[in-house]
DNA sequence: GGGCGGTCCCGTCAGGTTAC
DNA sequence: GTAACCTGACGGGACCGCCC
């Protein structure tokens, strides 16, 4: 295999894990609204499906304030009632929640509306769900930033009329934001080039923005115009890519931070239920 | 030192999405 | 309807570490 081969092997795998991670979040693995069944969010945590009914638990009241710790009533099997708080305190937002997954919901209220349409239209709707793109790592991050305070929303990009010079590649990086659990962006390599590299996008100097196109008249002019604005093209999207490629490192950056997060709920779950099942279970003195 | 694998970043293209 | 924007995919270069 050719070395780019194999770099696009990588990307692919790179990217089908990145998807399949969103997938899983995204058909309700995770407890987006854990204030429903928290006994069967336990049973799925821990994956003891084999665990009886030990107690009914339910969730008092808060479940619609965020940030007010859960208070749930777990009746126990000899009918008395203990009020635990609860580890999970506010239904948190996935990382991931977008408005995709509202696509889909609609697309299954509409399913189930218009059931008498033909299965190759909803095929088509289906395929067209898969196929279609998902939100803007912009929009995503920012609608998290409207529900999760610690997520920080990533700036709007300032015009180059607004903003910092366009000859620098001055972008608003958090402190630290380069660092991947593998540590390696945290190196002196790569994060200064992209920081300091002078920029080969600049368009040359001679290129005005826009010519009238009623001044045009010689082949040799229009010529020159096509070839402006090809270049004010490649020079804007570049930049894009820039952005994009930066806005994903973000959101990548926001989705392993939303793990650690997760897998220390997990923790303190299993933790919770080891306790109530001590609690629960009788006393063999 | 040179080859090789791994990783990262970049520019470009193509095609989908959004805004007007 | 279309220009502008966004992003996945691709190809390529640079850098680093390891092995011979």
């Amino acid at each position: 295999m050719s070395k780019c081969g194999r770099k696009k092997y990588m990307k692919t795998n790179l990217r089908q894990m990145t998807m399949e991670t969103i997938d899983s979040q995204q058909d309700g693995s995770l407890p987006d609204s854990v204030a429903e069944s928290e006994s069967a969010h336990m049973q799925m945590q821990t994956g003891q499906n084999s665990i009886p009914t030990l107690a009914q638990v339910s969730v008092a009241g808060s479940s619609t304030g965020r940030g007010s710790p859960a208070v749930t009533l777990v009746q126990l099997p000899s009918g008395q009632t203990v009020h635990v708080q609860g580890v999970i305190q506010t239904p948190q937002p996935s990382v991931i929640q977008s408005p995709q997954i509202q696509t889909v919901q609609v697309a299954t209220i509409a399913e189930t509306d218009e059931s008498a349409d033909s299965e190759g239209v909803i095929d088509s709707h289906k395929r067209r769900e898969i196929l279609s793109r998902r939100p803007s790592y912009r929009k995503i991050l920012n609608e998290l930033s409207s529900d999760v305070p610690g997520v920080p929303k990533i700036e709007e990009e300032k015009s180059e009329e607004e903003g910092s010079p366009p000859n620098i590649a001055a972008m608003a990086v958090p402190t630290g934001i380069y660092q991947t659990s593998t540590g390696q962006y945290t190196a002196t390599g790569d994060m200064p080039t992209y920081q300091i590299r002078a920029p080969t996008t600049a368009l040359p100097q001679g290129v005005v923005m826009a010519a009238s196109p009623g001044s045009l008249h010689s082949p040799q002019q229009l010529a020159e115009e096509a070839t402006r604005k090809r270049e004010l093209r490649l020079m804007k999207n570049r930049e894009a890519a820039k952005e994009c490629r930066r806005r994903k490192k973000e959101y990548v950056k926001c989705l392993e931070s939303r793990v650690a997060v997760l897998e220390v709920q997990n923790k303190k779950l299993i933790e919770e239920l080891e306790t109530l099942k001590d609690i629960c279970s009788p006393k063999t003195d």
